[in-house]
DNA sequence: GTAGGGTTAG
């Protein structure tokens, strides 16, 4: 057993670095397995048998043998072997090359033993490489690692100084790295002002960190201020925004990019399309789309799942199954974004006939192709069947369910007005639910109108979520619709006494480009009048062919005719007005939510589909609808 | 020898 104690003396140079892997725990590299004296013998007799010597082994291999050889007559001998096999190459050109190989290994953490025994024993005198690779495993092994990691990063920073290698720009650039790496990011940012040059690298590493942690501010700043960009400072902002939730500052800046003439590549047309994902900005997305494609970059992958999931969530399953199918090779992911993306479009059928032929293509199926599959089971009320997946997931792929299963599980069980099983089933959990569990059962008991259910379930997302407003709306809903308007009254003073705020509710179309949103009781809008007029019109058309309004859907306790006025002026509604006034007759319209349709909408957009012969494709933060001939893709069923 | 990318239930 290889352990520090067995080692030389703490070098000068490195702090005491945590102590060898145990053999029965080996890192990625096999040769970890030779820790003790004799197996490297073995080893080494094994290979002079076959008439091979040390210098045949993989370069990482040999090298995690001299890194871990745990004495230094081990080391030596090991040293000697490599020295023979490197014929005539300066044994610094061997080290480097060793402490390359280990910092690119799975186990970083050899480069750091390797290069303190090195110092230990002069073995080398260090130069810009060595120190360059050594900086790398500091990188590799990361904040996780910090205690170990940044002390011998410092450590090797001094050592550049001590050397005078502070003009290598490149291997300062490896330092700035290190720094952030470690998540030393005062650090980082220190040495970077005092930098007497910086290159694009250099300000693409520190905004790369900044972009990581979240801080597109500061971000943003040093952005705007880099005196050079190329594709990848644009592509890290990009991605960033997107990354942080903001999809319109993510195509504001694609858009500047085209325009300074900077071609975006494979990872800015991912982060891109991620973007109009995010927004439903479907014109944007098709161009993007266009683009990829005369360059020549829809062979690959990842790119094709992205641009997927991109015409998913634009609302457009078809061209989505269309590039699916079109892929030249499709894994575990693309598979999945499509199931996920029929389940969430209603096509439920379809998503288990994609998993069937995903089996049968010999594609093995993760936790996201699972969550998809019970999902399409929730959404078409099959329990057994998603019951049967829940258990096939662990007993014939091994996976763990993980908590998102459970709030699947919940939902499906709920939904399918199972509430009491759905409750021993949150009791029996063997993790902790979360506030998406107890929000699915609280879904269920708005469904199946089970005010006890609701009650169990609001008090606990009191505690796990509070703030959020959603819950207390759906809560205040199963008061409403049982007419208990004391406790609707009550829910609303629990709000204000959390100061929950209810998030405004606001619709959003695209036509030309132009994205307009409307928020309930939007007067504002230049159509406004127009819009109102058509309203009033289609309104006479619905209520002829039997639509009543269904008060219940607004909280607030006036006389229905208020209600009535109310309820005609969601967001929703609005931007329907406005895409049938504005766009062809036979196009589709799609419109985006941001909370989830309300069930008046939903009944008033299945006539007016109807009425209209128009396709309506309604994004609510859970799904989509697709409103057609007077029916709903969701079939009432969400 | 330095900087980036994908699918996820309510």
């Amino acid at each position: 057993m290889l352990s520090l104690s067995s080692s030389p003396a703490p070098p000068r140079l490195l702090p005491p670095l945590p102590p060898s892997p145990e053999p029965s725990r080996p890192s990625s590299l096999s040769a970890t397995t030779f820790s003790s004296p004799s197996q490297l013998k073995q080893l080494h007799a094994q290979l002079v048998k076959a008439g091979r010597s040390l210098s045949t082994l993989p370069l990482p291999q040999a090298a995690v043998v001299c890194a871990l050889s745990p004495s230094s007559a081990d080391f030596d001998y090991a040293r000697s072997l490599l020295r023979r096999a490197a014929d005539g190459k300066q044994e610094g050109v061997i080290w480097n090359t060793c402490l390359n190989a280990l910092a690119g290994s799975g186990a970083p953490i050899n480069a750091l033993r390797l290069f303190s025994r090195l110092r230990t024993a002069s073995y080398v005198l260090p130069d810009s490489f060595t120190c360059s690779f050594v900086l790398k495993a500091c990188s590799e092994l990361g904040p996780a690692a910090a205690d170990v990691s940044l002390p011998a990063g410092r450590a090797v920073h001094g050592l550049v100084e001590k050397l005078g290698l502070h003009s290598d720009l490149y291997l300062h650039n490896t330092i700035v790295l290190m720094y952030a790496c470690c998540g030393a990011m005062v650090e980082a940012r220190l040495l970077f002002e005092k930098m007497p040059r910086r290159d694009v690298v250099t300000w693409n590493i520190v905004i790369t960190h900044f972009v990581k942690r979240g801080d597109m501010e500061t971000a943003r700043e040093l952005f705007d201020e880099m005196p050079e960009r190329n594709v990848r400072s644009w592509t890290t902002m990009i991605g960033g925004y997107v990354q942080s939730g903001k999809p319109k500052e993510a195509i504001r800046l694609y858009c500047d990019m085209e325009e300074m003439g900077v071609e975006p590549n494979e990872v800015t047309v991912v982060a891109a399309l991620a973007a109009c994902a995010d927004l439903g900005a479907l014109e944007l997305g098709e161009r993007v789309h266009e683009y990829a494609n005369r360059c020549g970059f829809l062979k690959n992958v990842r790119l094709c799942n992205t641009l997927t999931d991109m015409y998913i969530k634009c609302g457009c399953i078809e061209l989505a199954r269309g590039v699916f199918e079109e892929m030249e090779e499709k894994t575990v992911v693309s598979w999945s974004a499509m199931i996920c993306g029929l389940a969430m479009h209603g096509q439920g059928e379809e998503a288990l006939q994609l998993f069937s032929e995903m089996k049968r293509v010999g594609v093995r199926p993760n936790g996201v192709t699972f969550l998809g599959l019970l999902h399409a089971c929730s959404h078409m009320g099959l329990l057994e069947e998603g019951c049967e997946f829940f258990t096939s997931m662990s007993r014939d792929y091994g996976l763990v369910p993980e908590i998102e299963h459970y709030g699947c599980m919940v939902d499906l069980l709920s939904r399918a007005g199972r509430l009491q099983d759905a409750l021993e089933f949150i009791h029996k959990m063997p993790v902790a639910p979360n506030s998406v569990v107890w929000g699915a059962l609280l879904g269920g008991a708005h469904v199946h109108k089970n005010v006890k259910m609701g009650e169990e379930a609001i008090k606990h997302l009191r505690r796990l979520d509070p703030l959020n407003d959603g819950y207390y709306i759906v809560l205040s809903n199963i008061y409403a619709e049982a007419g208990r308007w004391e406790d609707v009254a009550r829910v609303r003073c629990m709000m204000r006494d959390e100061g929950v705020k209810k998030t405004p509710g606001w619709s959003s179309i695209a036509l030309d480009g132009v994205v307009h949103e409307f928020v309930a009781g939007d007067s504002d809008h230049l159509q406004a009048e127009v819009i109102y007029r058509r309203w009033d019109e289609l309104l006479m058309q619905l209520k002829s062919k039997g639509y009543v309004p269904d008060t219940c859907a607004v909280l607030l306790d006036m006389d229905e005719d208020r209600k009535e006025q109310v309820l005609h002026r969601h967001s929703e509604k609005l931007a329907l007005t406005f895409g049938l006034i504005n766009m062809p007759p036979g196009t589709p319209i799609r419109i985006m939510k941001n909370l989830r349709v309300c069930s008046d909408c939903h009944a008033a957009f299945k006539l007016i589909s109807a009425i209209t012969e128009r396709q309506i494709v309604v994004r609510d933060r859970n799904r989509f609808h697709c409103f057609k001939d007077g029916l709903c893709s969701c079939r009432d069923y969400w």
